[in-house]
RNA sequence: GUGGAUGUAGUUCAAAAGCAGAACGCCUGGUUGUGGUCCAGGAGGCAGCGGGAGCGUUACCCGUCAUCCACCCCA
């Protein structure tokens, strides 16, 4: 027997997924302060809810099988189809517009490779049932405080139009021009004259990029800025950028795309208006507009950036001897005061109990006696006798 | 789906067609209830799996599986 994980799915170990849980903590607070409600949705569905809806490229991925039951069932794609259905479903419940966050893996069959998996989270925060630009504004601002609660700074939002390529061009060769666009940043505007150039010819492609650079901001643009700045978040953040074409074929209206120089490897999230999605099942146009947080790039990103460090990732304070019959209720104590804390439940010596402390990197051991409590810092060595009053003082 | 690379100790990796090694980690002791440093010792390997060439190989060849990287697509 092999001992490994599946290809493209991971363990986290404690200090990987403390990072993780610390980040989402933060994501959530900043998402409730916006008004947006949670939401959960199955890992299954009925196949024929999610097929048709990411096309053959999708449908390849999709992660399908046939329960005990007999039922033909999917694996959660994306976290947008199961909203729309959602919708449709709840009619009567939810009244729109709808805000809601939504934080869950999805399952993707793809071929592995850095920072690409088959199970990944997706952080989803979406706006159904409105049209208007105040609610993109209101999307791109919570954004935009989300990164800024996770630490970062140096980071722009990169704002376009989509409408303006389908008024530019018909749709199909649209969806064609937008996917070649947005590589322009990654592989440079020749490789796309080149890929251009195979559908229309060099002088229709020459043609288009001229007039994907000359590109003026648009209405909607302007009027987005103006809403956001009114939502207390900087200017700076935001940048027109007429070459931000994002791959995805549903988008209709604005579409914006976060990225950072600390973080050359590619955009921190994404998102935009996509107003003939939602509406599929409930057989009506519903509005909405979006943004996809890039979890484990932000995570990375995080990482090298050193947000993590100096904040509270929710370990262990201190680890309480098991040396005294009195050890399980000095340990009750310390946590009812808030601090967490981790009872050493073997029967072993001091000084293995102490290694144990050091290898976890717990920062205080209590050794707790019959009649006195000796608190030894472990970074320093230095050791003194204390009050339970004391502790919590020095150990928070 | 396409192309490239790599599979040797728990981990990261060496060497060499002729007895399989290091570092880190782990265990024990120095130090009998005070960790992390230091010193001494120890455990741990069907060399991914199958086949072939060869006196003989983990090493060469073929297949297979797995992992990594890139492309496609996307997050």
């Amino acid at each position: 027997m092999v001992i490994q994980t599946l290809k493209g799915f991971r363990d986290f170990l404690p200090e990987e997924a403390r990072k993780r849980q610390y980040a989402l903590s933060i994501l959530k607070k900043v998402f409730l302060s916006y008004g947006f409600e949670p939401l959960e949705t199955p890992t299954l569905e009925y196949e024929e809810i999610l097929t048709g809806k990411y096309g053959d490229e999708g449908e390849k991925l999709m992660y399908k099988f046939e329960d005990l039951g007999g039922r033909r069932v999917a694996m959660r794609y994306d976290q947008t189809v199961p909203l729309a259905r959602v919708i449709a479903q709840y009619a009567n419940d939810i009244p729109l517009p709808f805000k809601r966050y939504q934080i869950q893996n999805v399952w993707r069959a793809e071929n592995t490779q850095r920072g690409r998996y088959r199970e990944f989270l997706q952080v989803d925060i979406d706006t159904v049932g409105s049209p208007s630009l105040l609610a993109d504004a209101e999307i791109i601002s919570l954004a935009i405080r989300g990164y800024e609660a996770l630490g970062f700074k140096n980071f722009k939002v990169k704002i376009n139009d989509r409408s303006s390529f389908s008024n530019l061009f018909s749709d199909e060769e649209g969806k064609v021009i937008a996917r070649a666009i947005d590589k322009i940043e990654k592989v440079g505007e020749e490789k796309v004259l080149d890929e251009l150039s195979t559908v229309m010819g060099m002088k229709a492609a020459n043609n288009v990029l001229q007039k994907i650079n000359s590109q003026k901001k648009t209405e909607s643009f302007f009027k987005v800025v103006s809403y956001i700045s009114k939502f207390g978040i900087n200017e700076d953040y935001l940048e027109f950028d007429p070459k931000l074409a994002r791959g995805l074929d549903y988008y209709t209206g604005l579409i914006f795309e976060v990225k950072s120089d600390d973080y050359p490897a590619g955009s921190l999230g994404g998102g935009g208006r996509y107003d003939d999605l939602i509406g599929i099942f409930a057989g009506q146009k519903i509005q909405a507009v979006g943004f996809s947080f890039g979890f484990d790039r932000i995570i990375e990103a995080m990482d090298e950036q050193k947000l993590f460090e100096g904040k509270d990732l929710g370990g262990t304070r201190v680890l309480i001897t098991n040396t005294s019959t009195r050890s399980a209720e000095v340990a009750d104590e310390l946590r009812n005061k808030g601090i967490n804390t981790e009872l050493y439940v073997d029967d072993k010596e001091l000084d293995k109990q102490l290694r144990y402390a050091d290898k976890k990197g717990i920062p205080y051991v209590l050794i707790v006696e019959e009649n006195k409590l000796e608190l030894k810092n472990m970074k320093t060595g230095e050791k003194e006798e204390v009050t339970l009053d004391e502790i919590a003082k020095i150990v928070k």
